[in-house]
DNA sequence: ACACTTCCCTAGTATTTCGATAGGAAAACT
DNA sequence: AGTTTTCCTATCGAAATACTAGGGAAGTGT
């Protein structure tokens, strides 16, 4: 279960710009240096933000990206979903669309429950509350177990 | 976020194992054929299981794979493990092992919270689980909200 | 008008994933 | 001995991922 670079670099991009403020704007080369992103890559993954309506751009001399909505109305499943395709997919499809047969036919249910688990999270968190630190008290409480942080 | 084609593979071709019984033993083949996996890609995915200690194989005319444990001791997470690396990935590196800067600096212990919440979904249920088609009671009601399989 | 900046678009490259295929050695059965 | 099946290696191609390069379009400042 992986998520993409481009998943990565939409977020961090997106809370560059949340954390800038909601009028002011910032240019891709800025937000590149600023979180260590490949600029060129990330110009083609401001530009699938901005095709998603989640920014909107200005060219030009004082040009840059700026948010389109407050960073309290953008969830951090928005970001990954406009950057990525779906929030999550096995084998590429997303899981209403599998079908399995014999033994394994409960495994649907089982992708839609994980599925179900990890919406609850990036759907209810925002840009807002990752730039300001401040994550909601049920994620806050699941990422503070210790256990968490163990490796296997 | 994706599940990668090895990984569902894999626990699909552990489903029938587990159906099959824990002293009944399987060709590649015929798993092949029943989950309509293609078979060769089948065979190396059945290699890393053996060296995972996950199952067990014998060659010859009387051959194939059982599993090398009770299948209700045998996680969903251990079987991805196994077969595709760490559970949950960003970039290809595990959560811990990121680090970030400015305001995104509270996207780790974000990540760290969806990791916890899948491992809480498949480090519980085990092939038995599903193979039974009886998932646990907390996943069953998950994947029974009809909000759930809607797709965006 | 002109230069300069910045976004925007297309194309191209390198690596990995997915899947198919092939040849052959080792182990077990009949 | 001969068949079956795992096991190991190797390759090949198509698609996706993660970039890189060059140039055109739109805006700003002088």
């Amino acid at each position: 279960m992986r998520i993409s670079a481009r998943a990565d670099y939409a977020v961090r991009a997106a809370l560059e710009l949340a954390a800038a403020g909601d009028e002011a704007s910032l240019k891709a080369e800025a937000i590149a240096t600023a979180q260590g992103i490949p600029h060129k890559f990330l110009e083609g993954i401001l530009g699938d933000l901005r095709r998603g309506g989640l920014v909107v751009s200005q060219r030009g001399g004082k040009g840059g990206f700026r948010l389109a909505r407050p960073a309290d109305s953008i969830a951090i499943a928005d970001v990954i979903r406009v950057a990525d395709g779906p929030l999550v997919s096995v084998r590429g499809v997303r899981p209403p669309e599998l079908s399995y047969g014999g033994p394994a036919e409960s495994l649907l249910p089982l992708w839609i429950a994980v599925r179900a688990n990890v919406r609850k999270i990036l759907g209810e968190v925002t840009l807002a509350h990752v730039a300001a630190a401040k994550l909601p008290d049920e994620v806050l409480s699941l990422a503070e177990d210790p256990e968490a942080w163990t490796n296997p």
